[in-house]
RNA sequence: GGCGGAGUAGCUCAGCUGGUUAGAGCAGCGGAAUCAUAAUCCGCGUGUCGGGGGUUCAAGUCCCUCCUCCGCUACCA
């Protein structure tokens, strides 16, 4: 049986639409998920919406909405953009469904269990849109001279009693977990940060909330709902089933990867694992926290009026060609800034040009000079030479780098090899040997085509429909078969004036 | 304040454990070719590798220091 291979991305809370951010990394766990299956991997992929919390409540509040109508809604959204920018997910957890209340309450239960929960009351700042307290002293003055947390939210005096979670005990097992294990937070320098942290020493974590009831009620306690993130956390087991913990849970968890955002390292790599080995259960093998997307180098915000709507861009300039850029323009795990000039630019160079061209200019010839049937490659020097650098570039290169997220180092490798076909292609100008010599220019168009089916395999996980509209036009001129009269794949996109902002 | 990143060609960036004349892509200039989506291929860069010191036969790559930007974290009155 295959191995299994378990990624789930961040769970988005939805207060609002999602933007390129939340497009951004599933398309990377996406692609992820698409490479494993291809190295034939029994792979599952879970993403979701963490629908919980007061700021929900507000959310919905300020539209005078029922709170899960609205939850339903805003979750709807976050699917539709999974489904259009084809991610292939095998579960879509959403934190207000029953089976997830199971799996939170199973959870809580196990951490009550092992002695690891208390009640006590907590007085300080509460900032509603952290959902945190803060310390007196951490406060800062507004404008107007109002107490402000170091965010700049408003908070206000909060007495409530609430759980606790004895994070306090987790210190040195946590981070004997990171000495163990260092690939356990990635990439590195968030691991610094992470140690730094942690040994800075770990006070227990309010857990509970009683100012509201938008949320997974404590088991045996009334009044109180489980602090957002203990339940959010949680839809990466409820998503392979838990609180059953057979089938599913028990092939698929630990997660073999947990993709999140760098803002909420903390939650994936201290407060999750700590709960993890307070209810006895096997952590995640990794945590990768990649950076943030870029206007034109700029943060994205609502007061700038710069966040993209991620169907935009899709419908804008494709699904394909977005995912292309996003994947290969970034450095993952950096920081990264997009524009549409940008898009267009590498969309048009590397995907139009160097191998959709590659492409048509190849299946063309065939299809002009061969009655459309497609030739055996070549097994002249040249040929074998360009045959093994697309296998090295397929199966070695790209394989290393996606292994490590390295989406960018792949897709370079991949290009390296575009370019090798090009030269081949103009080296050996078959349309010259058509005249001359026709055996030698079926050889060659041969080795060609054969080099573009193995490219489009290769890219599948990135460019998943147009490489496989592709590897369909090919897979049309099988068992002798003549291949239709090709059409461009990767259209050139032109800019206009509306896409300057 | 502490810890960690980043500062390399006009632009975006590669450069692993120090070692031939510091690289790629984009943009620009010139040329070849004409099968192809005016696509492709070839050629062209006097860059103080943030500043300054140091170690070494040899440093973008190690050490010290300073400057700028970013992240995490702590604290002061």
């Amino acid at each position: 049986m295959a191995e299994p291979y378990y990624i789930t991305t961040a769970i988005s809370y939805p207060n609002g639409r999602p933007h390129i951010g939340h497009a951004y990394e599933a398309i990377a766990a996406d692609a992820m998920a698409r490479f494993r299956r291809a190295q034939g991997r029994d792979v599952r992929l879970v993403t979701g919406t963490d629908e919980h919390g007061l700021k929900m409540v507000q959310a919905a509040r300020a539209e005078n909405r029922d709170t899960l109508e609205y939850a339903d809604e805003m979750s709807s959204y976050f699917k539709a953009m999974c489904d259009t920018l084809d991610i292939s997910y095998d579960a879509f957890v959403r934190t207000s469904e029953d089976r997830h209340h199971a799996a939170s309450i199973a959870l809580w239960k196990a951490l009550e269990a092992a002695g690891d929960l208390y009640l006590d009351r907590y007085e300080g700042w509460y900032s509603v849109r952290d959902e945190a307290f803060y310390d007196e002293k951490e406060l800062v003055a507004g404008e107007g001279g109002e107490q402000l947390s170091p965010q700049g939210t408003p908070v206000e005096w909060t007495a409530e009693e609430t759980w606790f979670f004895r994070l306090s005990k987790y210190q040195e097992p946590l981070l004997a977990h990171f000495r163990d294990n260092p690939g356990f937070i990635q990439p590195d320098s968030r691991r610094n940060e992470v140690l730094r942290f942690v040994e800075g020493g770990l006070n227990d974590l309010s857990v509970s909330r009683t100012s509201f009831d938008w949320g997974v009620p404590v088991p045996g306690s009334p009044g109180h709902v489980m602090y957002v993130w203990v339940d959010a956390l949680t839809t990466y087991m409820s998503g392979v089933g838990f609180p059953d913990r057979d089938g599913d849970f028990a092939r698929f968890w630990p997660a073999d990867v947990h993709l999140i955002g760098k803002d909420i390292v903390r939650f994936h790599t201290v407060y999750w694992p700590a709960f993890l080995m307070s209810a006895k259960l096997p952590l995640p093998k990794q945590v990768f926290g990649h950076g943030f997307l870029l206007a034109r180098g700029e943060k994205m915000s609502k007061s700038l009026g710069n966040v993209v709507d991620p169907m935009a861009l899709a419908e804008r300039f494709g699904v394909d060609p977005l995912r292309y850029f996003l994947l290969r323009e970034i450095s993952f795990g950096q920081d990264g800034s997009y524009s549409a000039e940008a898009i267009a630019t590498r969309c048009n160079a590397e995907l139009a040009n160097s191998f959709g061209n590659l492409a048509q200019r190849s299946l063309s010839m065939v299809f002009k000079n061969l009655d459309g049937i497609l030739p055996p490659p070549g097994q002249a020097e040249e040929d074998l030479k360009l045959q093994a650098l697309v296998v090295t570039a397929a199966q070695m290169e790209m394989p290393r780098a996606f292994d490590q997220f390295a989406f960018s180092v792949g897709i370079e490798a991949w290009l390296r090899a575009v370019f090798a076909c090009n030269q081949y292609v103009d080296a050996m100008a078959p349309w010259a040997l058509r005249k001359t010599d026709p055996m030698r220019m079926a050889e060659v168009l041969g080795t060609v085509v054969g080099c573009v089916r193995a490219l489009a395999e290769a890219i599948q996980p990135i460019i998943p429909t147009s490489a496989q509209r592709l590897l369909d036009f090919i897979g049309g001129g099988e068992g002798g078969q003549p291949i239709a009269a090709p059409t461009p794949i990767f259209p050139r996109l032109e800019l206009t004036e509306d896409d300057s902002q």
